[in-house]
DNA sequence: GCATTAACACGTA
DNA sequence: TACGTGTTAATGC
């Protein structure tokens, strides 16, 4: 849990009294689009899935959330309900803050407001990126960037440079087949980007899975002026 | 053409 | 034993 340690001894000890931590089987639903918000979540173990609404909208967009990913603040914040389905991959261990525990925490801590803002602003990234990746044609690529969302720094701190996921859990949260995943895996492994064992992928160049089926190399000079001007280089992810 | 499903052999937990 | 992987063949858009 990451944003444990930006708080004081005194806070974080009130705070572990009243997380709650439940186990929860593949399948399990955590939270429902339009229920009333009452927790903020985080993965302790396993792999959740994180599906927009399929009634209102007809877009639905996955997201892989592995552990140390939180989620739910943006619902808590405006004490609004939940925008998102997420459910469970496989078994997993979930805490849950409850919300006015969060409130307390957000009115009352500086640096815990500043990780929940980077938090926003990063999943504010990865949201437009994520819709550009639903645009790629090539499904190497889509799997290259949905490993490299997976594996975000920030987001996903405690993950590290090697995750334990299955081809065909890849392929649930991809949109593709187990086989066609096995496929992209291969190439992109082929390529050094990345190495495959069993029952297990490790990264090896998070940034060049971000380059995977990109046109042109971003950082060149002036396609023309007149456009962006701060853009020196386009990388999606590296905002700081 | 390309991705999907189905089916298989094989190695691993 | 149950599961994950790598592969091939048949099928569909």
């Amino acid at each position: 849990m990451p944003w444990l340690h930006v708080l004081p001894a005194a806070e974080r000890h009130r705070v572990a009294e009243q997380l709650q931590v439940a186990e929860v089987q593949a399948g399990d639903v955590l939270c429902k689009h339009g229920r009333p918000a009452t927790f903020w979540f985080g993965v302790i173990e396993g792999l959740l899935k994180l599906s927009s609404n399929g009634s209102a909208d007809d877009v639905v967009t996955f997201s892989g959330l592995p552990p140390s990913a939180w989620f739910g603040e943006g619902a808590l914040l405006k004490h609004e309900s939940y925008r998102c389905n997420v459910g469970a991959v496989r078994s997993s261990k979930v805490a849950g803050v409850p919300a006015a525990t969060f409130e307390r925490l957000i009115e009352n801590n500086i640096a815990f407001n500043h990780y929940v803002m980077n938090q926003l602003n990063e999943r504010l990234l990865q949201s437009t990126a994520a819709r550009e990746v639903e645009r790629l044609a090539d499904p190497n690529a889509r799997v290259a960037r949905s490993l490299a969302a997976l594996f975000h720094p920030v987001l996903h701190p405690g993950v590290g440079t090697s995750m334990r996921i299955t081809q065909q859990e890849l392929g649930a949260l991809v949109g593709l087949s187990r086989q066609r995943v096995n496929e992209a895996l291969q190439a992109l492994q082929g390529e050094l980007l990345i190495r495959v064992e069993y029952g297990r992928i490790h990264v090896v160049d998070r940034h060049g899975l971000l380059i995977v089926g990109r046109k042109r190399d971003p950082p060149h000079e002036d396609d023309r002026s007149s456009r962006s001007s701060t853009a020196g280089k386009r990388e999606p992810d590296a905002a700081a």
